[in-house]
DNA sequence: CGACCTGTTGATGTCCCTCAAAGGGGGTGG
DNA sequence: CCACCCCCTTTGAGGGACATCAACAGGTCG
């Protein structure tokens, strides 16, 4: 099991600090690890599961599937996010969980959630805190998928995107580690692929995606593009 | 202040069960009513909350706003949702709250939130568990404005707010009270208004929606066109 | 070298948007 | 009590954004 102590994850400028008790106290919590190659099911739509996780490396999303085959994916999965806590909630997961690239996740378990709420009301109140903030991006993608033209959402997306990797690190010179398919990123905006290629191609100027890097050149451009602020995302706490 | 020992809402099949001590805490944790008459705000984008609120009677939405006028509504507010956690959790309403007929809610503080947590880990565990529902609504939502064609989309929609009034006892007879406007469906289906008028015409044979009363004729084809199944909503907690 | 996957580009079709206008109610004021 | 207005709904015509179909290029792996 990979140590907690030496996990570079919770000083990240993404998350509100975490302090040493919290530390010991997560520690506890935690009851493994899980590893995941690209292309690897965490879980299925329908799973009952007994463990949920937060991500701790890699990249994934969760997908929807629809009766006649077509698929949406709802939400990516990046370093910092909780997987699976409304599956075990509600009793069954509402989506299939996907690494895109390897991942490493910290799994808890089911039966532990309870005895967080009993004894660690900040910890639970920093899991519902997640939670709302999850709230909030499906929010905003509802918005987009509703309101926003092809370019719109392309340029809302990887902007966002990319805003995010940076905030856990992932964006090194301005370069963003993001492996995942035209074919992800047409599910996700609720495109056909080949319109997703073709929007991609009217953006070059300001945003190159090629071989799992994703290049933003001119932020401001986009944000117009895409009718938002580009604001830094929201310190959240990490579980 | 409206008494909580009649309120008829927590005996509704839709939520799992309330018990006396459940009721003696959340009187003692309640702040206050609400009134709001149609049209009326009971939130902007972008407010700082000091409150947030469970719905009693009354229906209204969520909205989201573009910077080009455009507005998307996010999500319904029907009774026994909670509105205005995550604006309280993240600092900011991420969406305006808006009455579509006049509406009670019962108003908590944020103060008292921490208490809660403190006090009472099973009611926390129960908004946690809300907020995973909300979650589980939204990813819906979005694969069906990503996936789904207009038929299909309002197909979907009126069939689960059909169902879902039902399980507050909204729909005696199996007509629902439902007092939107084409435009606001139109909003929350990302069509015009236009098409929305004329996708609602041809799904007049299984569904009707008029005067503020939707009838629904035949669940069956209206899920079938949705591709979706028509179970009943799974069971929640009320706060 | 062939099979397969991902990305790219062109041609054609269609679903839905935009523009435009007319037909109910329900409310207010003359 | 009728005239007028406003809001909502309904219907028609034309255009555009995006989907679908099709084919090819490059890269990787057997």
């Amino acid at each position: 099991m990979h140590p907690c102590e030496t996990c570079a994850l919770r000083k990240k400028e993404l998350f509100s600090p975490f302090s040493e008790s919290d530390l010991k106290f997560m520690k506890e919590f935690r009851t493994g690890d899980v590893t995941l190659q690209a292309g690897e099911i965490l879980h299925n739509e329908g799973d009952e599961n007994a463990f949920f996780y937060t991500a701790k490396e890699g990249q994934g999303a969760h997908f929807k599937h629809l009766a006649n085959g077509d698929r949406q994916l709802v939400n990516f999965i990046f370093p910092g996010d909780v997987v699976g806590l409304q599956a075990l909630l509600s009793g069954a997961a509402a989506t299939t969980a996907i690494a895109a690239s390897p991942m490493l996740l910290c799994r808890f378990h089911k039966h532990k959630l309870a005895a967080l709420f009993r004894d660690n009301p900040e910890r639970a109140y920093a899991l519902t805190w997640i939670s709302a903030v999850e709230q909030h991006f499906l929010g905003e993608t509802i918005a987009t998928l509703g309101q926003r033209s092809a370019a719109q959402r392309m340029a809302w997306a990887l902007l966002k995107i990319h805003t995010r990797l940076s905030a856990v690190g992932l964006a090194p010179n301005g370069v963003a580690a993001f492996p995942f398919k035209q074919r992800d990123l047409a599910d996700a905006l609720g495109l056909s692929l080949v319109h997703t290629n073709k929007t991609l191609a009217k953006l070059r100027p300001y945003v190159t995606w090629d071989h799992g890097e994703l290049h933003v050149f001119d932020k401001n451009v986009l944000a117009d593009i895409a009718l938002t602020d580009h604001e830094a995302p929201q310190r959240r706490p990490l579980l």
